[in-house]
DNA sequence: TAAAAATAATAGACAGTGTTCAATTTCCAC
DNA sequence: GTGGAAATTGAACACTGTCTATTATTTTTA
């Protein structure tokens, strides 16, 4: 068979993508196969290589798309609420983690190598939720401290991706720990409150 | 062929491990195969799975290794310090990191699948490490604090693998943090400064 | 010592995977 | 209509993990 032209090329980019978050969602990172995905919405595999020109840049696609839904999900809950954001914002993060545990995984499971850059609109993405998170940091800082807000933000989200991971990956299980997130809250709630 | 009895089965064990660490040192665990090291010690593949069971099992198997002699390591580097211990700890986890940095992300790159415990001895691997960060922890600990030494050393190393992943998977270059060891040795020091 | 049992090791078959690319079909503009 | 551009295919390739019947060697037993 040849030209179908049921879609644009940015119209099928799309439909790959989405289908590609939800297989990702549904078998995670290990099991994910680009063959199943094109199998699932009627092209053949070939077709994914035409648009995506590598399995690489398909899954970087996939997890541009789990970063955006996290971004969405971290902005929403933020929206319109006052007391403690800070703590607001880390309970989203995990809450997103844990519904999203596959599709959240996969943005670590998943490694380019060493010698090739990630796409610019990946890098936005990231960014982005770096964003939001240093823009609360900055609202519950002392005005005196607003210079740390940047760096702060930067090792806050290491610390709080930290305990997620060990809730998800198994680790806090094994060592008896019942409350990965209160221990998260806990140690922000420390670097808050270092005096310096 | 049949049986050649170079070897026991213990000893093959030993050997497949060994080899194994190595290539998983060497190309990570995206592009490891049990195939090229049954290859690399001679014996074909069905040896391995003689001998492991299944693929999951040897994965195991040398990230147990992986583990000991990350135990190792930070053992060696404590021993008769006086000082600073826990900082000194923290520089261990990830100066190894660092330098076995494919085997040290093949640890948390492998999930077994959820309805599969991992092996006993593996999980005492895993609490050996733990033993030793509360060890130190409890140490840098004024006593009236001591009982939180065990949930706060969990906390800890969520804390510093958070870092430390974000150091090792890129995270923390495309965000500009320059000294992420810094950073966390000061979300260590606030833990520790907290005002109960 | 001869037969039986346990152990060690193999290699091929199977069903998958990512990747490539020449061939094919369809659409659109002229 | 016709030519060229765009879209799509699917077979071929070199891998992967997994399983299992088979074979060769040792060790044990009788």
């Amino acid at each position: 068979m040849g030209r179908r032209s049921d879609h644009s090329r940015a119209e099928l980019r799309e439909i790959i993508i989405a289908e590609g978050h939800r297989q990702m969602e549904n078998v995670g990172f290990a099991h994910f196969s680009a063959r199943e995905v094109a199998k699932r919405i009627g092209y053949s595999i070939g077709t994914i290589y035409n648009v995506f020109g590598s399995y690489d840049e398909l899954i970087s696609a996939i997890n541009g798309r789990t970063l955006d839904l996290w971004r969405d999900y971290l902005e929403s809950r933020l929206e319109g609420a006052g007391g403690d954001r800070l703590k607001l914002a880390v309970d989203a993060y995990f809450e997103f983690a844990v519904v999203h545990r596959h599709a959240w995984a996969a943005l670590y499971d998943f490694r380019l190598p060493d010698d090739i850059a990630p796409p610019e609109d990946y890098l936005e993405k990231v960014t982005a939720i770096v964003r939001i998170v240093t823009r609360e940091v900055a609202r519950a800082l002392p005005e005196a401290r607003t210079a740390e807000a940047e760096p702060l933000a930067r090792s806050l989200l290491a610390t709080v991706h930290g305990h997620c991971f060990f809730t998800l990956n198994g680790t806090f299980r094994i060592l008896g720990e019942r409350d990965p997130l209160s221990a998260a809250l806990e140690r922000v709630s420390d670097a808050l409150a270092r005096r310096t």
